[in-house]
DNA sequence: CGACTTCTTGAGGAGACTCAAGGGTGGTGG
DNA sequence: CCACCACCCTTGAGTCTCCTCAAGAAGTCG
C-alpha cells in the first residue's frame, strides 16, 4: 500500500510505508540472508511464519507434477512473503531468491498481535492482499483471455508498476535480474516463444529488453496492447482505524 | 474460513461461520436483493463500500477491450464481494448475479471499525482472503501450464471444494447454475472446447456434466489430471487474537 | 580459456480457435 | 396446447498460435 500524500517518499520501501515497515519490524524476529537460488519458503512445508522482505528480490512459484513451473509474483522489498499459505497448514508456493536477499521471520503470534494491538497495521496488510488478489486477477484475465504478446506486455506494466513503487524517480527503464527463462514462467509460456515475441514487441517500439534490462518505450500503446488497466492503487483512507 | 471444530455445522454457511456472519450483519446495512443477470457491482465503478453474499451464487468477471471475458471466482453464501478493490478507487471487477441473490452491503466506516473492535474477525476475513490467494494462484497455476482438459479439472475440483464447504454431506454430485460458456469463461477457453472437452472427461470416467449438474465419478483421478493438491483450509487458529 | 547458462532461429506438429450449421430444451404468447 | 423463439449444446472443417525438438551463437563465470 502506498502512501500516497504528498510526503511522497514514504513509499521509497515498497507496499509498506516506512512507518508500517517499522511497526512490523518491532514485531518481527531476528533478519537472516538468502543467496540467489535458495528456497525462502518451500511448497507443502509447514507453515510457521511469513516473512517480511527487506532487501533483494524474490519470487513466489508453483510447480506441478509435470515438472512445469508456473511464476505467480515477483516480490521486491517491502513485500510479505507466505502469507496466502497462513490460510492452510502447509505452503502453496515456492519462494526462492533471485539475488542476495535479506528478511525478517514474522512468526504467527506476533502477527496476530498485531491484529488487536495495531489494528491501523492490520488494516493496511489486509489492503495489501486485496491489492495482491487484484494483480492476480489480472493475471489470469491475462492468462485466459490473450495472446502470448498480450501476456508479456501485461507481465512488463505489472513489473514497471512495481518498481515505480519502490522507487519514484526510477524512470522506465530499469533493471530486473530475470532472464527469458523467467519471463516465460511468469506469463505462462515457453522460454523459445518469449525470445520471438520480444522481437516483435521490440519491433512494434514498445519495450525493449536486453540482458535484464527492461525500456519501456511506448507507455501507452502497451497498455492498450495488454488490455488492462494501468491500475492505481488508491485507498479512500478515511475509513481506516487511527494509528495507535 | 471453515471453523473446523467437530461441531460441524458452524461451515453451513459457506466461508463465514454462523458467528462471524452474524457480527459481520451487525456491521452491515439492510439487505438487498437482485435478479439473475443483474451486476451487483460493475468494472470501473467508485468502490464504497462491499458486500456479504447471504443467498444465491454471484461470479466475478473482468472484461477486456476485446469483449473477451474472463471469470474470476463463482461466490457463494457467506463469500464477501468487492473486497480486491478497496485498494483501489473504482472496481477491478464486474460481480453478476447467476440466479436471485440476496446481499448485505457493508459500508466503508464499519469495515473500519470492525479492525478496532473486532480483531478476531478482521482476522478471519484477513485469512480469508489469503484463502482466495491461493485459489486464484491455483487457476494462474493452471491456466499457464496446462491443458484444456487439466483446467477444467481444476475448475470442478475448486467448485466442489466450495459446495462442499457450504454443505459438507451433499456428496460428490451437485448443481451449479452455470452453463458451458461459463465453464469456458472460468477455464479460459472458448464453449465449443469445453464441450469437446467434457465429452473426453466424461468418456474417461472422470467427471460428468448434465445440464447444470455435476458429478464427480473419480476423485482422485480428477485430482491427478488437474496437477494441484486438493487443498483443504486448515488454520493455526492458535495464534488468533481471542473473540471479544 | 573452457564449461555452463542463456538466447536465437528453424522446422514440424499439436492443441485450441474460428466459422458454421444443426439439434435440443425451456419459456412465452397466441 | 401448440408454435415460435432464444439460448444452449454438439459436431465438423480449416486455420493459427504456440509448443517441441534441435542446433548453434552469444554471453558469463570460475
Amino acid at each position: 500500500m502506498s502512501e500516497l500524500s504528498p510526503t511522497a517518499r514514504l513509499t521509497a520501501f515498497g507496499s509498506l510505508s516506512d512507518q508500517e515497515m517499522a511497526l512490523l519490524k518491532d514485531l518481527a524476529g531476528p533478519t537472516c540472508r538468502f543467496s540467489r537460488g535458495d528456497a525462502i519458503i518451500t511448497e507443502g512445508a509447514a507453515t510457521s511464519r511469513c516473512y517480511l522482505l527487506l532487501d533483494g528480490w524474490t519470487a513466489s512459484t508453483i510447480t506441478l507434477p509435470s515438472g512445469a513451473r508456473q511464476m505467480l509474483k515477483v516480490h521486491m522489498p517491502g513485500d510479505l512473503l507466505g502469507t496466502p499459505s497462513l490460510a492452510y497448514g502447509y505452503s502453496a508456493e515456492t519462494v526462492t531468491a533471485f539475488s542476495d536477499v535479506t528478511v525478517a521471520a514474522l512468526a504467527l503470534a506476533p502477527f496476530g498481535r498485531m491484529f488487536e494491538e495495531a489494528p491501523r497495521l492490520a488494516a493496511m496488510l489486509f489492503l495489501i492482499s486485496q491489492e495482491e488478489r487484484v494483480l492476480l486477477m489480472d493475471r489470469i484475465a491475462a492468462m485466459g483471455r490473450s495472446t502470448a504478446k498480450e501476456r508479456l506486455a501485461t507481465v512488463f506494466l505489472q513489473l514497471r508498476a512495481r518498481v515505480i513503487r519502490s522507487d519514484p524517480d526510477g524512470g522506465d527503464s530499469f533493471r530486473v535480474p530475470l532472464t527469458q527463462i523467467d519471463l516465460a514462467d511468469l506469463a505462462g509460456i515457453t522460454s523459445v516463444h518469449v525470445s520471438r515475441v520480444l522481437q516483435q514487441l521490440r519491433d512494434d517500439g514498445l519495450v525493449d529488453w536486453t540482458r535484464g534490462v527492461v525500456t519501456i518505450i511506448d507507455l501507452r500503446r502497451l497498455a492498450e496492447l495488454s488490455g488492462l488497466p494501468l491500475r492505481v492503487a488508491q485507498v479512500e483512507r478515511s475509513w481506516l482505524p487511527a494509528a495507535r
